[in-house]
This record gives structure tokens, sequence and C-alpha cells, in this order.
DNA sequence: CTAATAGTGTCTTTTAGACAATATTAA
DNA sequence: TTAATATTGTCTAAAAGACACTATTAG
């Protein structure tokens, strides 16, 4: 929900001593590195096999977009969509360009997250990547919208916690974690593919200090260090919906069941939620439609829409 | 009290091809823009008037270091620590390395918290800022502390929201809001030295999308786009702390009483807490120890610690 | 003693959790 | 009718808000 535009009207009287000292100024004295925006763009799609049974309505899961790599290095490897920043454009606007080129969704929540510029973390040289998360509306995507022929695929992705270990001394705490990710192509037409990754979280609470790594450990298919930056996006994300939950409704179309909302929350928090608390909480902030469902094959649901002033 | 280091063993065959594409790949052949950290390094002192009542505790307030600028551009006015990030670490690194410099401190909470790259923000040429935020213990602290001759200063901080205006249409929101940010030295050996700015946020919820930008409007001595940087950085902080407060910890010593506590959360979200309710929520926080303040004119208060199991 | 701050107890209100029960649809 | 999902009601438990009250210190 949040997309940022910068503008800062900055009027100065540059004097003829400064004027001087910027003409004589090199930029470049200093090495100078690539910036890229990469993005993580999630979507919730319902998955490829559809149930033989009219009566269940068909499975959702959380989706992220790739792209195959068609150039070295990493080729033929799967990628999160980005792009460097250009000159006439601050790295949001990078950001919203590759969305826009990659799935044809004009608006997004768009939302920074990191930045990653360890020294091999791409082979051609020097390049930071800042990263975005950003939720879209499954309905509206239209992947490959863009003119350019790479090959982009939505997967179903899920991050799991497969060891947690903790150790406290006196005034000092030690956390190493290790997830699994996984991803699976989420279409039928194509062959299955499967992509899959192992990230460690090392926590060290010293000195009345926090410090977080993450480390690659294990991967298969995913190019550069976007497993761990897929990975972290997934828990920033987590961590968004379980400060507020506002979040979500970027993932929903402009009417949707307030089934199809408890969904996505319970996809994120991968944890089922009480239907008639989740009615109530999310009751405010949603506003009653006359339209409903039909044709699913058990009752119908009302279909509902933002209710915006309760956001503001 | 997250600092994050980033380290991905990528192991990775390269072969004979992919070394050829490599060699011959020119990062250059786009332009490249000059990357650079800057912080808002916050921390809680006491002001610098001393009540002349033996009674009554001298007051505290949130502090921001600032750096006079001595070469152009923006020569004599006052700007965030920070500088270009090196080739040989990540930006993180980068923020760590200047707020080390400038404080003597050499672990501190750390976030990204933004990106800016508006292409007319640096006269020098294409410069971005990656922002971040750091809390630190304001007694560890020393200024000045690196050999170089910069001046350096803290700086009683406030932004207040000065005018709100919002407007409903049908699925639309569209709101104004004005901030006054304030800077007032915190040095009695120097003169009062008084720094302000005046930003605008304009929020606008259309087509289920939400776009929000600001833009400085008045400026009084802070170099760059600063004033909107330092601005966004006190809004990321309200909104960190609202959302879990555990932040808050990062600006205390080791030893603390629960009203220091108390009075950093009181300053931060500018407004006032009630006593017993707010003790009963950091109960589980905090451990007792058997020492006691003297010599404070009324009834000396407990030292409590920090509870890092509760915080895992 | 007094002003100032430290610390506790308890009542009320709000919010969250659990679960039973009823309602409606397509086949 | 039935299996599936939609929707409501209500009881309980936990958390947050409000405020009265007692405790301790330096001067």
């Amino acid at each position: 929900m949040i997309a940022r535009k910068e503008l800062s009207m900055i009027n100065r009287v540059i004097s003829k001593e400064e004027q001087e000292y910027l003409d004589s100024y090199d930029l470049s004295a200093y090495k100078q590195p690539s910036l890229a925006a990469d993005i993580a763009i999630f979507s919730i799609l319902p998955t490829d096999k559809n149930s033989s049974n009219y009566r269940k309505d068909s499975e959702e899961n959380l989706n992220l977009l790739l792209i195959k790599r068609g150039q070295y290095p990493h080729k033929g490897e799967w990628a999160l969509p980005g792009g460097f920043c250009q000159e006439n454009e601050d790295v949001y606007e990078s950001a919203m360009r590759e969305l826009t080129e990659e799935t044809g969704v004009e608006n997004s929540y768009l939302k920074l997250i990191g930045s990653y510029g360890a020294p091999n973390r791409d082979p051609r040289g020097w390049i930071i990547s800042n990263t975005f998360l950003a939720l879209i509306d499954g309905t509206k995507q239209k992947v490959n919208a863009g003119s350019d022929a790479k090959e982009a695929m939505w997967f179903n992705v899920s991050l799991s916690c497969i060891s947690d270990n903790k150790v406290v001394n006196e005034n000092e705490v030690i956390i190493d974690r290790q997830y699994a990710l996984s991803l699976t192509s989420n279409d039928a037409t194509k062959d299955n593919i499967c992509l899959s990754s192992t990230v460690t979280e090392h926590i060290e609470f010293k000195n009345l200090h926090e410090t977080v790594s993450y480390d690659i450990t294990g991967n298969d298919g995913l190019a550069f260090d976007h497993a761990m930056i897929i990975s972290r996006a997934i828990l920033s994300l987590r961590e968004s919906v379980e400060s507020s939950g506002k979040i979500v409704f970027d993932l929903m179309p402009e009417k949707f069941t307030l089934a199809q909302l408890q969904n996505a929350f319970e996809i994120i928090l991968s944890k089922p939620l009480l239907t008639p608390n989740f009615r109530r909480k999310m009751a405010p902030l949603v506003i009653e439609t006359d339209e409903m469902s039909d044709g699913v094959g058990h009752r119908p649901a009302k279909y509902f829409v933002r209710n915006i002033e309760a956001f503001y």
C-alpha cells in the first residue's frame, strides 16, 4: 500500500566559489557501484490442481514471480525480477518500472526491505541490490505483459523453519535457525519446476546488542543470493502482517469475500484463524456490498470492499 | 537492535563460455551512481538547562547527531553523518563504520529505512543515499571520537504536525500533512544553534492503491534533502516503537530505572503514559537488580536490566 | 514536614480466544 | 438430502485503561 516517491525542491543560490568547487569535483574518483532494484512480487493464486469435488473451493497459495535468466551469469537459473537503476529515476521508480514491465500492474504496494552488497554476490562486479517487497492482486496480473522475451513464471512458495537452536548464557543469546525455501511452478501447461534452498539465520545478542546474519547453505536453481533475499522477504511479509494486517488487502481484488481475506491471512501467517473472531476483527475495515458469489457448490458469500476511511 | 550482515557463499563452477561472457561484460556501459549511507543517530540526553529545584529530575529529550559541513556543497549547513559506500563493504557496514567514527559506539541498533535518489538531490551528481536509523545509549556516546576535525553536535529534535487535511471522496482519500521539524543544539558551551524545516506529506489512495510523497517546503540550516530524511526517520522510529517497543531498550544503558524507560517511550511517542500500566507491561521484559539510584532528592528507584530471554 | 518521584492494588472496559449453533447453496 | 462453506451468538480469558493509594528520600 505504500509506494513512495520523493521530491525535494531545494532552491539554493550557488555562489561562484561553490560552482568552481563543483566543476572540479570528480565523483568517479572513488569507484562507483551499479545499483539494481530487485523485487519480490507476491500474489495469492489458486493452485494448479483442481479438486474433483464440485463442492470444495479451489485451494490457494502464496505465489512469487521469478524470471528465468537467459544470459550469464546464472544462465538458466531463476531470479527475482529487477534491473539497474537509471539516472533519471530513484530506485523506487526503477522497482515500479520493472514491476509494471513484468506483470502489467501499474500500481502496487511497494516497500524497501533490504540492501545487499556482499563483495562476491555478482561475478560481473560490484552490484548492490536494493530489494523491495511488492504485493499485487492475483486476479489482475498478466505475466509477460511486457514485450521482452524473458520467461517469467509464478511459483508456489513456502518457507518453513526446519531447525531452531537457542543457547542462553548470562547476558548472551545465540540462535541458529534453518529455513527450507521451496518453490514449485504454478503452471500446468509446462513441466513442473521445483526450486529449493536452505537458508541459515544466525542471531547473536551480546554486549547489549543484536547482530543478525543470513547464509545460503544449500541452493538448487535460484540465481545469485536470491534464495536469501526471497527468504527474508517472506519473513518481512509475515512480520508486517503480524504487526498490522492492513497490507493483506493489497493482495485482494476490489471485491472479495471474508473467506478469501481470511485465507490470505492464514497463508501468510501459516496458521489457521478462528472465523468468528477474524470476522469480528475485520468488520470495521470492510463494507458489505449487495453482491454475492454464486455457482460455488455451497452457500454463497457476500462480497465486501475496503472501508478506506477506517484505514486513515 | 538489528544490525545485519549478509554473507552468501555461492559456490559455483564457472564454465569457459561464462568466463568469456564475464570478461567482455562492461558494467560501466550504463552510468553508475555513487552510493552513500546516511544515518539518523538518535539518543536520549538530558537537556542543557538544569532545573534549580534540587528535587526535580533533569529533563530529557530525543537528540539527533548532526555534522556541520566543512566543504561545498551546503558548506556551513548541518547534515546527517554518512559517507560513500566502499567496494569491500556492504552498505550496512558503511553505516556502522560511519557511526563508530562519529560516536565511538561499536555496536548499535541499525536499520535501513529508506533510499533517496531524486535526480537533483546533490549538485555533485548522481548520489543515491541509503538511509539508516540508529539508536544508541546516550551515556556511552562520545561525540567526535574519531580523529577528523568535523564539527559534530547533538541537537534536541522535535517533529510536530502543524496541519492535517483529509478529503474523502468515493473510493478515494487525499491527505496533506505539514510537519514542523525543529532542532536546537544541546551544548551549553557553544552558541545556541537552531535549525528548522517544514516537510509536507502527501498521501493519496486511489484505484485501490496508496501513494505517499514528501516534500521540503521550508528549510533553515539543513543540508541537501536531510530535513525530509530526518522527518521520515522520526516517523519511522515512532512507528517501530508503536508496533513493538522493544527497540526502546537500545536507547538505555545496561542498568536503568523504569522511570527512565517510560520517559524514553513518552518522548518518542510524544504522549504521557500511565505509570502503573506501563510497569505492568514492561514487567516481563526486565529483571530487577539490587542496586538503587541515590542522591536524587526524592525516593530512589530500583535499577533494572533487560530480561533477554523474554526478547527471543 | 514537604515536594518530588517510586511503586502497588484494584476496578472497569476492551479485545482476544474458543466453540456451539444456525443458514444457504448446487447437485 | 447432503457436504461444503457462510454467518451469528455467546461465554470466557486476557490485556489495556483509569485512578486511588502507599512508600521513600534529601533537604
